[in-house]
DNA sequence: TGTACATCAGTGAACGCGCGTTCACTGATGTAC
DNA sequence: TGTACATCAGTGAACGCGCGTTCACTGATGTAC
């Protein structure tokens, strides 16, 4: 609500307490189709997902999608975003969830198991963000700091466990291979453990890769237990990772 | 071609010896819309890929493809087949150019750097068989043999390096995850090992991960030396598998 | 408070597009006798 | 060897489909004075 202070003359902004029926229903229906394009894309997938399909769930003309999205494209962009977000939040719960949990091993495997759930629960947004990307689409740089959420609690479990002197050192020091402003971003690790931001990646990777691999299919007819797998895989990632063994 | 033999009145049927002026045409249009559906492949990706599209790019009516694949999904099966085998194929040259390198770690890496290569040198066949399913696609059978040659390659090295004594056996015995066909078909490990086809799963998941977070860009703007960095990561997860550190 | 005007949400028809697949056909190649 | 017939490769028109996006419009909501 814009209206004009008397005294200054100057625009006064109003938001979300004094909000207009309009701003009202805008927030209601933008998040009204969202929801229908979730289940839209549970269906057919992010490639399929079709503007015309979404607009029929909502019941509402193809055109007035127009009215809440610029394009087919900034639809992808927002269902983006909400799938890095749900991913990032859920691990951020359960490394919260956690958090006075003396041993970093199963900080680390619970962390694991909510993305895996997660995953399994919402199997075409996860592809959405860690599958192929769609043909034609680049995320835009909105997607970047949603992206980066996991990433950083799976850096937060590590160094965590450097300062609980939980962390094996390297054996050597190498120069490091991720980008400046990436460690930056990080923070410099404490002295032997030039290495952690290395570490955090291949965290990420095997924990996404072990996942994708569940999820597309390429265990099944190999995998007896894959519950089972997960978290022994992701323990014996935990070793790799200087983690210490459980008990 | 098909003759029949008068002493025996059997039909003889003649194999690419005496082959027809029609049966060669065939195997060679078949082999041009392949090239072509490959072409249209590194263009448009698997979901977009048309028949029609493939059919301009062979210079043919769309009907006319219908003499060589029943229908669309029957090309991309073809297609699949062949992206395993360029994978397989790879990986097994890789090793068999290595065999008689004593160190198992630099076998390993050496058919790591193998598959890395070919995806990066076709990122589109590599997303066709470990990307993102296409939805409404389902693989047939015909696709297991061509996809278990990596896994196979992999396993392998990993009992060629029991073989050497070279490979750190499990700290306690599990019971294994994998189904049973499965063992039955990697054959029983030696003794101690009862954990090897679990590690050749890690070890291609890891590889796949790897190379899969690379191509789709989820390091790009993270690392600095992709390359060095994938050594790096392989060379971590030899010694989780139980590898010996290289010289 | 009432009125005139501006903004916005949503409609419905229309655009041009490319798709997979079918079908009746023509002409060339192969086969049986 | 020659001939009659069967098989096969390829054509071109047509089918019905759903898509993203545009546009002129109607009616409701908000704003300025």
């Amino acid at each position: 609500m814009r209206t004009t202070d008397p005294a200054t003359n100057t625009v006064l902004v109003t938001e979300s307490v004094f909000r207009t029926a309009r701003s009202r229903a805008r927030a209601e229906v933008t998040s009204e189709i969202l929801d229908a394009a979730r289940q839209e894309l549970t269906e057919v997938g992010a490639v399929a997902l079709a503007l015309r399909a979404v607009a029929r769930r909502v019941g509402m003309a193809p055109s007035a999608l127009y009215r809440y999205f610029a394009s087919r494209e900034e639809l992808l962009t927002a269902l983006i975003i909400d799938a890095y977000d749900g991913i990032g939040a859920c691990a951020e719960a359960s490394a919260a969830r956690t958090a006075d949990d003396p041993d970093p091993t199963g900080r680390w495997l619970a962390v694991c198991r909510a993305v895996r759930d997660w995953a399994l629960a919402h199997p075409h947004e996860f592809t959405l963000v860690y599958g192929s990307p769609v043909p034609g689409y680049a995320a835009p740089t909105d997607t970047v700091g949603p992206a980066t959420r996991l990433p950083h609690v799976l850096a937060g479990l590590l160094t965590g466990a450097v300062a609980d002197g939980a962390l094996t050192p390297p054996k050597r020091s190498l120069p490091s291979l991720v980008r400046p402003e990436i460690l930056a971003a990080f923070g410099r690790p404490p002295a032997p453990f030039g290495d952690l931001v290395e570490r955090t990646i291949i965290a990420w990777t095997s924990l996404i890769g072990t996942i994708h691999f569940e999820l597309f299919g390429h265990f099944r007819d190999v995998i007896a237990d894959p519950d089972a797998y997960f978290t022994s895989a992701m323990t014996v990632t935990a070793t790799l990772l200087g983690l210490p063994d459980s008990a």
